[in-house]
DNA sequence: GTTAGTGGATAGTGACACTATCCGTAAACA
DNA sequence: TGTTTACGGATAGTGTCACTATCCACTAAC
């Protein structure tokens, strides 16, 4: 295959591949000769995913960068690798963490104990999950890690079923790369999920009136 | 209150808070002279709302504008405004939608209307959603809307929540603008408590030999 | 009366994600 | 065999975005 079969069957212009390829986001082809380079299915894939993290993540291409390194990276076990690309998701933490947040982040830690969750305790989604839930309470919402315990337990049957699917892929790439876009597609799914649960408590909350009833879908 | 103070109990400079000014995502002051102007607590307000939206939910200055003016406009009843927010969060959908994806959303409608969830046939979170069951159906996740049961009692619960906290608001825009931030920042949380479920899952199906573990929180 | 700060306008900056062009070479076709 | 097309690789350019800097006439504060 070359580039602009390539380009045919990613849907992604030749100029935007050699940009990426550039960029380093996908692995140069083998050379046949100083000018001809064969790629392959491995080739379609990763654009697939380099599309999926940019439309449905938001993703930049420095950290698509910063991610796709953590996928091709052969760490140990698989589950290393997981984390790896968890822990790659979340931005960086700054270094400057006040009291609160530190408080904050304790009860996390000690809720998680509880729920004998086994995560890094330096896992970074651990500091956001804190962050959030102080900016929660700045804007009155009176809300504590342990009101979690009903979407901890949805959180974690979904998420049996991605390690099941993620498990289930032929070689250690695909498995990394279907836990990746696993996470962020899930997290958009479960977000929009979210969005009619709240227009539908909002509805039932104050009932409109009939004349200006919306019709049912 | 002059700009620098505003400045300085907003933590956004001076400059940017004329750009914001410019772009209309903040409200004009009072004027008291050609050259001088008053603010007051309300441009306190919308400055950490524009933070929040910029730093949790990742909003661009021109969405933001989108969602300012849904927020400062006065719809007839509070229900109509939180589904303008709502449905201004979400990108606008394109025209053109496939056989497969209309299909998908007709699931998803069909869902929606044995839930009893009273939703705007056109929201834009229904064709988002069916969207992200697509993407995820084509990385290998046989996902359908009805596996979500469970995720939706809990979004729900949620979500009841977050409506309560809205409706207590001493007015309008205060309202308006805490289910803004509420859906947003509430999102990030949930999805931060994903990343650790799947950490948690992926842990305990493959077990880290006991050399290697890593410490407990 | 001097100086610092103000609202308002305009121009400039740096990052980002491509996009276009050029080059020497190789493959595909006539 | 010649000619056209496509290739990989490099470099330069483009449009957008979110500020940031500078300038101006003017006012407030010391």
């Amino acid at each position: 295959m070359k580039i602009s079969a390539l380009s045919q069957s990613s849907g992604v212009s030749v100029a935007t591949i050699k940009f990426y390829l550039r960029e380093g986001l996908v692995p140069a082809g083998r050379l046949t000769a100083t000018n001809q380079a064969e790629y392959d299915e491995q080739h379609v894939r990763r654009l697939r995913l380099i599309r999926a993290l940019k439309q449905v993540g938001g993703m930049s291409v420095a950290s698509m960068r910063g991610i796709l390194v953590e996928v091709d990276s052969d760490t140990v076990s698989l589950h290393d690798a997981f984390g790896s690309v968890m822990h790659a998701l979340d931005p960086p933490l700054p270094p400057d963490a006040d009291v609160e947040l530190l408080a904050e982040v304790d009860e996390v830690r000690a809720w998680l104990r509880r729920r004998s969750w086994d995560i890094m305790p330096e896992a970074p989604a651990i500091h956001r999950l804190a962050e959030a839930l102080l900016t929660l309470r700045s804007f009155d919402f009176h809300t504590r890690v342990t009101d979690f315990e009903s979407a901890a337990d949805s959180a974690e049957q979904v998420a049996e079923l991605e390690v099941a699917t993620a498990r289930f892929q032929p070689d250690r790439t695909a498995a990394v790369e279907t836990m990746l876009v696993g996470t962020l597609v899930y997290e958009r799914a479960l977000a929009e999920l979210r969005r009619l649960a709240l227009e539908a408590v909002s509805a039932r909350t104050e009932p409109v009136a009939p004349a200006r009833r919306r019709g049912r879908q």
